[in-house]
DNA sequence: CAGCATCCAGCTTGATACTG
DNA sequence: CAGTATCAAGCTGGATGCTG
């Protein structure tokens, strides 16, 4: 009866990002951030050297690129592999459940990338109209 | 050859979110952006207006509740509906694009959700083995 | 190669006050 | 109700320099 209830009944999580305090948000920036969704998305096609990541996902720095890996790693969507040669070498790759996660983003990623042409007109009709303002 | 290459043959898409001067970075943004994201999923379930969103949304201000919206808007994926009464009253809700992506979005939301168990002992692995760092 | 530590500019954000 | 305007503060993120 509240406004609050979110889930069909008998299928009820836990788990609520509409909630402030939920977890599951902060998960969710992790893997919807600005280089937390296009690191998983590189990954998602196999794994990669730090190095490798850095150039594909085009200007993500290195600070960056290392805090992401972090989150990640730590929330179990990726993990890191680290060889003891010289020079070091690095591997990173999702986990069974960063698969998981890759591919409802990426379902949503391709699906933006399709709908830009939309997208873009709408940009036009809506700046055409209230452009001058 | 090139390690651009990102799409299968035959089925290339003119706009690639791994690019950083690409447009379709900037909406992926508002889409899953903090409050992008939760508004998309609010207002999938029914138009809302400005103060409900508000509600339901917690945590957001109502200065990026605004600036969400006319993202949203402005992308196409949300409309805004403005009644002429007194008080006024507004109505937002998802534009055919609009309810596309927040299908897509809302898939990858209930599947963090779902798994946050195991992101939450993942986390709690992490945290044992570096913990003391 | 694969990072970490530090510094700091600037953008994002939240609070507050005000308008139609 | 549905916003806009303004301002301070804090966090993000890039540049730089250094380590193993």
């Amino acid at each position: 009866m509240t406004t609050t209830e979110r889930r069909p009944e008998g299928q009820e999580f836990p788990f609520n990002v509409f909630a402030k305090a939920c977890p599951s948000r902060g998960t969710l920036e992790h893997v919807t951030g600005r280089w937390g969704a296009l690191t998983l998305g590189s990954l998602y096609e196999g794994s990669l050297r730090f190095n490798e990541l850095r150039r594909r996902v085009d200007g993500v720095s290195e600070k960056m690129l290392s805090q992401t890996l972090h989150a990640l790693e730590r929330d179990g969507l990726v993990l890191r592999e680290a060889q003891p040669t010289n020079p070091p070498r690095v591997d990173y790759e999702l986990t069974p459940l960063g698969r998981e996660v890759a591919e409802r983003l990426l379902a949503l990623i391709r699906h933006v990338e399709a709908s830009m042409d939309a997208v873009l007109q709408a940009r036009d009709r809506y700046d055409e109209t209230r452009g001058a303002r």
